[in-house]
DNA sequence: AAACCAAGTTTCATTATGTGAAACCACATG
DNA sequence: CATGTGGTTTCACATAATGAAACTTGGTTT
């Protein structure tokens, strides 16, 4: 509830805008990847003539991209239904994955403090292919652990950390998200275009924070902060959420500083951590 | 650090044990699969060259497969330093695993219930692959600090809830987890043989659930219960954590009708739940 | 029963894809 | 400026993926 939840505006079918760009673009491990998305998407246990239709792939084709994936525990097949969902083997990787992101590990602790400290919903996330992807989570009263919640995705556009973010980003990759939106108007306070985003970035970049003023949920409002790295860099974004009976605007702004400090510790850790046996790096060519 | 996999070692090779058995066995797909477990066993962001050696595949071939696994997303690729991580599209991926398991969603306000009861660290569990991988957790009031998260996998042959489980599946399905526990001794109570643990899980399930009496690790002990099906199938496992200075095996034992009850009705809700537009059999139509 | 249908599985000639030794590049270092 | 190391690209070649079509299985209708 207090969360998004609304991977729900999303309901891309096969092929709408994924041709050229990036999904089946390299090889066969690009379509088997296409088709654990699918699965995926579809939120529940499906049936191999459900994947079939609306599968770009021809009937053989597609059946043995999912017999490789469930061989690989990359799908689990029941037998007693004859459906297909996400397999375990993805939880093991994607666990992997959070821990060793620089994020994550390391703000553990600082969403702890600030939790207790607060007594409200702090979120952190980070910015994936143009959502929001909720990395840790802490609820008011009791810790949540990973996938309870975190892994979830939402909309940037409406959301407070989302904002926090796109407000620190370069023109370019800005552009980028932005092309990714999807301007559902969830709210009628809700920004559903590019204009009335930009504005609002603008002051929340001036600002150095952002709010939800109810755009996402009604009753549900916060304010974030970007966690920025020193070359300016957005590496996440950290919030506060609570709903509009219980705390103003105005209150939550008055976090802001608190979060701001918590951001800054965040990502000084970040940047200088080093996995134990790390070796010391060489250069590599710089980003740009 | 202890990984603890059932390789047991720092630095597990390549090709250890994997031969024939699942690994590249299918296509290319295996292959970057393959990858994607090196990167994320590493623990850590590695380098190109760090895979490399001891890769059995040549360096042109693992360069493309790693570029076409960042190009997915399924990997991270740092310029700064140059390394690669497991990708946040695994995340997702893994969040949509884990909604749509039959277990980990429906348990959940249990363990909520559970855990406000009892004060103490609650562990839901499934085995996986010969291992227990840990699906959803909730921490004590004064959480100790342990090992275990959601979505980290732990050995089987020396945890309640792996122990708790194994007692209930039938010869031939335990004989295959059996084959892949490591033995690697914990504590000086961990049960390092099969003949040992044998024994142990047949009191296990006349007694109607497992102990873990430090044999992890010291100073941790639990009680499980296994999870099972109607029809005897084991679904998973429940279990509730303590240290030693805070509660007794006996204090613990006594917890065990409550977890009983609580396992059995997940079971019971797991087997009835549907998903809501699941086509019941045969023909789904659907719009057109 | 026979005929039918839909979901799932296998075949096999064709072709696209992946392969990997070796060459190459870029930078750092002695 | 020679040498080394980590990373990237090439290209002739072999393998692995493709997909139309045929086949199997199991349930439903005539």
């Amino acid at each position: 509830m207090g969360m998004s939840g609304t991977s729900g505006q999303l309901n891309p079918e096969w092929d709408v805008d994924r041709m050229g760009e990036k999904s089946s673009s390299d090889g066969t491990v690009g379509k088997a990847l296409d088709v654990l998305d699918q699965v995926a998407e579809f939120g529940r246990p499906v049936r191999f003539s459900e994947l079939l239709d609306g599968s770009p792939y021809p009937k053989a084709t597609l059946y043995r991209l999912v017999q490789t994936l469930t061989n690989q525990r990359m799908l689990h097949f029941d037998p007693e239904r004859g459906t297909y969902a996400p397999g375990f083997r993805l939880v093991r990787l994607a666990h992997a994955a959070w821990e060793q992101s620089s994020l994550a590990p390391i703000a553990r602790p600082h969403l702890d403090a600030l939790s207790a400290r607060l007594g409200e919903t702090v979120h952190l996330a980070q910015l994936d292919h143009g959502q929001v992807l909720y990395v840790d989570k802490r609820n008011a009263a009791d810790p949540i652990e990973m996938f309870s919640q975190a892994g979830k995705v939402g909309p940037a556009y409406c959301t407070g950390v989302g904002k926090a973010m796109m407000a620190f980003l370069d023109g370019a990759a800005l552009d980028q998200v932005l092309d990714r939106q999807s301007w559902h108007r969830f709210t009628d306070t809700t920004l559903t275009n590019r204009a009335a985003l930009r504005a609002e970035l603008g002051e929340s970049r001036k600002r150095g924070y952002a709010f939800d003023r109810e755009e996402h949920e009604p009753g549900i409002i916060c304010v974030a902060v970007p966690i920025l790295s020193g070359s300016g860099r957005v590496l996440g974004g950290l919030s506060v959420t609570t709903a509009t009976n219980r705390k103003s605007l105005d209150d939550l702004a008055r976090l802001a500083p608190e979060l701001q400090a918590t951001a800054a510790s965040i990502a000084d850790e970040a940047q200088n951590w080093r996995f134990p046996d790390e070796p010391s790096h060489t250069k590599i060519s710089a980003a740009e």
